[in-house]
DNA sequence: ATTTGGAATTGGAGCGCTCCAATGGTCTAT
DNA sequence: ATAGACCATTGGAGCGCTCCAATTCCAAAT
């Protein structure tokens, strides 16, 4: 910059108004400047303007899981508002640990950004103490499980009483969820199938499976289903991986889905909608929960501090080809012995 | 920090030496500094540290697209290797489109980043000018399209043949190439598509339609391929993602795959292992190709420079359900009218 | 000719940290 | 008792920028 400056016959001073382009600077000066920085190669220090005007323009994305298209797809969301308000975004990458997401997020303290948008992250809200509320904050896709702090979600328990309405229209009873585990969302979304069941009137065959939020986290539970004697007629899977993965296990053992048993995901993602899972799942309007964390973000920047605000969205059913009436005969691997017809 | 060099009756000098946790401390005052900072709820300046120190221990990744799964397991390659040499790392998103990738790369720039690393980036090496050069930077994932610039890639050459010759030897002829269109990384699986064609002495049947690399993009090749009197036996797909829009497509149509038509992928993404897709595909070492090109990185950053350097990876074939030997009667959609038994 | 106002330009302090050379203090060897 | 060696500690300069108050410049108004 210095050199810059020299170069072009200007105190430092002015050099910084016309990397700033201020409208205070002479034609002349600017253009002058402007041929002496692209001569030398000149590239503005991020790291000290940001220093000297304390402010950084940036909003730090934590995202718990990069292979998870459904995050991918909020992130776009958040980036699409951000670049209209003149924000810089940030992606540090959770990988599934709530260890490594506090760090990331301390991370993001030290690089002082001005707000966070923590996308289906793991932490429970009492591990992220001070760190959650020493930058605005908002939690995206995480269900109700943050009373503290701004979330953004979609309304997992109605989502899941969506799934369960929708397969005890089909004549369904015995639905099994396979529950997502660690996951945060997961209560929310156990807690929708528990009250669905109540009001189709099987409080009574509620059965929940510990299972993953990941394809490989439904081998074992599928396998353990199938191998009951009374096994279900459907099942409704904490998310859309979990559902591809005991889809898989299904067909391994040469269950017929929708025929012997129907499946339900949730998330929508674009998996979901390959003709040959065709999954029925429930949708979440990604976007539209990117767009609105970061006017959250926003608002909180500018006007103080009222309570935290949760806008919970409206999920919704999209049925395709994995569910289907039940078969009379319940659920039972194919191969061994076939009762008949 | 100054506050806390005070309230621990100490100097900001002493403090910096703490907070990088300097053996030459005594254990009192280290003690008392920790406590100070904790009391104050003190979080060192990343920016001012960085500014001071001249580097910032980060390595700047930048991500075609959140959406391919494929890319979130090579950035895991990268975080991992990263994270062993003490290097943080922070993502953007190049959104499919070279010129915000050009932007996000100036941005890394600014942000002194000691080192790059572009995931299947898009924009071509000239228009990378002096940009890709002012810090370390590795290509990854992106084929041989870049001569100038170090890369880690997979053969795409080679990946292709490969395809091209599995398919042969079910005694497929009439092979078709969906081609990557604006992808980078289109031009080297064409040319193997093509030198596979011609080992198999199936030179005079090449034929290539440009299409995409986003399951989107298969749609309208699909329905010209569907229209044409005498459609292809095998299609070869540019990636997964499009292999999967083609999947869709032919399903609608009522085509039967591998039974009319067998179909190949390229990435081995989880989505082609799920076993309602079982696509064969060509795998791609992502989690090497991540290492590796932190590595790379590494010693551009220690040792200077000699010319560009270009892993190549190889290839597999994984061969799975959406590949088999062809028809008598070529493909032709089902319902209309059925010419045989 | 002198004042005045406004625009263009500049010097310098300061952002929060690190790092170096210098200081003070303690211990051992002479 | 004194010099030397060694350790913990400190003051201050400097990283590359911004921003404020101060200055210069120029033209229009008196």
């Amino acid at each position: 910059m210095e050199d810059v400056a020299e170069r072009a016959n200007v105190s430092r001073a002015l050099v910084s108004l016309v990397m700033n382009n201020s409208p205070q600077v002479s034609e002349e000066k600017r253009r002058s400047v402007l041929q002496a920085a692209r001569e030398l190669g000149y590239r503005p220090n991020l790291m000290a303007r940001n220093l000297a005007q304390q402010r950084t323009h940036t909003i730090g994305v934590l995202v718990d899981d990069l292979r998870n298209p459904f995050f991918g797809e909020v992130v776009d969301g958040i980036e699409a508002e951000a670049a209209g308000h003149g924000f810089r975004v940030i992606i540090l990458n959770g990988h599934r640990d709530a260890r490594r997401e506090v760090e990331a997020i301390e991370t993001f303290l030290q690089l002082q950004v001005e707000a966070m948008a923590l996308v289906g992250p793991r932490v429970a809200e009492d591990d992220l103490g001070e760190i959650g509320t020493a930058a605005p904050c908002v939690i995206v896709a995480t269900g109700a499980a943050h009373p503290g702090i701004d979330t953004i979600a979609t309304d997992g328990r109605r989502g899941s009483e969506l799934a369960v309405e929708h397969l005890a229209a089909l004549g369904h009873k015995r639905i099994v969820h396979l529950d997502g585990g660690a996951n945060v969302s997961a209560a929310e979304r156990r807690s929708g199938y528990r009250s669905g069941m109540h009001s189709a009137g099987f409080g009574h065959l509620i059965d929940i499976r510990p299972a993953g939020d990941d394809e490989t986290d439904a081998l074992a539970v599928i396998d353990a289903l199938l191998a009951e004697s009374d096994p279900p007629t459907a099942i409704f899977a904490f998310n859309d991986l979990l559902a591809a993965g005991a889809l898989n296990r299904l067909d391994d053992a040469g269950v017929a889905v929708p025929g012997d048993v129907s499946l339900v995901g949730f998330d929508n993602t674009f998996i979901s909608a390959l003709r040959h899972l065709s999954l029925t799942t429930v949708n979440q309007p990604t976007l539209a929960m990117g767009r609105l964390a970061v006017e959250t973000l926003l608002r909180r920047l500018s006007d103080g501090s009222d309570g935290p605000v949760h806008h919970t969205l409206q999920p919704e059913l999209v049925v395709r080809g994995t569910t289907g009436p039940p078969r009379r005969a319940a659920l039972r691997p194919r191969s061994p012995a076939m009762t008949g017809p």
